[in-house]
DNA sequence: TGTGATTTGTTCGTATGTATG
DNA sequence: TCATACATACGAACAAATCAC
């Protein structure tokens, strides 16, 4: 009878560590050496032990950076309020934006449509990027009607909520009227700002969020990165 | 004061064609070759011309093979009943299924917890193409209690229909009890099946359907065609 | 199953007209 | 007037993917 492996000794000790919360999802793991000297085997064996871990994925290896815990994706609620830090919350995630940009502009045709407006009336747009305990998760264009929410950018810009800007421009509640789903490959910029590879697979929602009398007050586009969110879908 | 150039010209009077269904949606374009005969240009002012066309997306050039009118993605409502058969009536398409496997073994851990089953327990297993006007639009896996349902496997081989089987075996109605919808690449099987580039998006859609009672009577992961298909969220 | 014809993609090169400074 | 840059248009050849037989 053969004793168990070294390397699957490793593995099983690293998989301990990080079941037990020792390590935390998107922690780096000590480098290879490291762990070589640790255990007093040779680096070939702790790769090995890694190399089983990685292919449960429970870890993921980037080239010249370290070998990270992997993150279980964001589970992202969908419903008839979608409310990004309340979402975040409710996983358990400590959520943040990054303003992009903050502009008024004229709005093309498909934004006017969504919003019920004449097409070229001005809109106001906020473009930033979602992140979960500091990783970025997902990039969002907001439109909205400029002529309703003079002070919109204003409020965005000092609180980066949708809602409280929303409500202190009068509107107390709004809730989704459509939501559409596509998978997309990530462009160069997405890829940039989301922290991604070129190409990799990108979740984008559409949707239109309208207030208690079903006006459109906000057309978003949030592209959502495929690895780290995964969107639920649950009926009430 | 300059003419307006050859190549959008000849954009216009495509675009003219295309949006007045001379050419509908998956129509083949006569060749460039065709084209610059008929206007009597050389092929690459044709060219020019689709190109812009492509770019505002109303065509989709596909190498050695024409250059196509864009389809429009297929509208897929994600509901509290979710029908394929009445999904894609509704959008106007020709829906039809490819058996791709029937099965039964055992179930493995997350297709038994889905079902409410002992680890092990016996599953049917449906594997299939889901078509729309003969274009595949999706890949799906569905897993069903075996106990409960003895004469499934036939039902479906017979009707290809997961409703009308469920309803042989005693269950007039399902509602979707949670679906998870995430981004993905295509595999080389699954851009096989699915008529993609491997590493084309793939919009993995994974869902249980419980009966009246609340009792799972189907756990089904689908792989959609992220270009091919658009999922809406109403009414929730 | 493979083989050749078809079709788009790419890269050379040539020539012309127009706007700029 | 000259030099330069740019868009337009034509021609030829080949590469790569697809399709039909």
């Amino acid at each position: 009878m053969t004793r168990t492996p070294i390397w699957k000794a490793i593995a099983d000790s690293l998989r301990h560590d990080i079941l037990n919360q020792h390590y935390n999802p998107g922690d780096k793991l000590p480098t290879e050496a490291a762990l070589a000297a640790k255990y007093g085997v040779n680096r070939h064996t702790v790769r090995h032990g890694l190399k089983a871990l990685a292919e449960e994925g429970l870890v993921h290896p980037r080239r010249g950076a370290g070998v990270f815990v992997a993150m279980t994706p964001t589970d992202y609620p969908l419903g008839r309020r979608v409310r990004f830090h309340q979402n975040l919350a409710a996983a358990g995630r400590v959520p943040a934006k990054d303003i992009l940009a903050l502009e008024t502009r004229s709005g093309n045709a498909r934004e006017c449509e969504a919003l019920a407006l004449d097409e070229g009336t001005a809109v106001h747009v906020y473009e930033g990027l979602s992140l979960a305990d500091g990783q970025p998760i997902a990039l969002f264009r907001s439109v909205f009607p400029a002529e309703r929410f003079p002070h919109l950018l204003d409020n965005l810009n000092e609180t980066r909520s949708v809602t409280e800007a929303l409500r202190r421009g009068g509107v107390a509640d709004y809730t989704r009227a459509t939501t559409r789903l596509n998978a997309k490959l990530a462009t160069a910029t997405q890829a940039l700002h989301l922290r991604l590879a070129e190409g990799d697979p990108i979740l984008r929602s559409i949707g239109t969020n309208i207030d208690a009398k079903g006006v459109p007050v906000e057309f978003g586009r949030t592209w959502f990165s495929g690895d780290r969110v995964t969107l639920t879908v649950n009926n009430l």
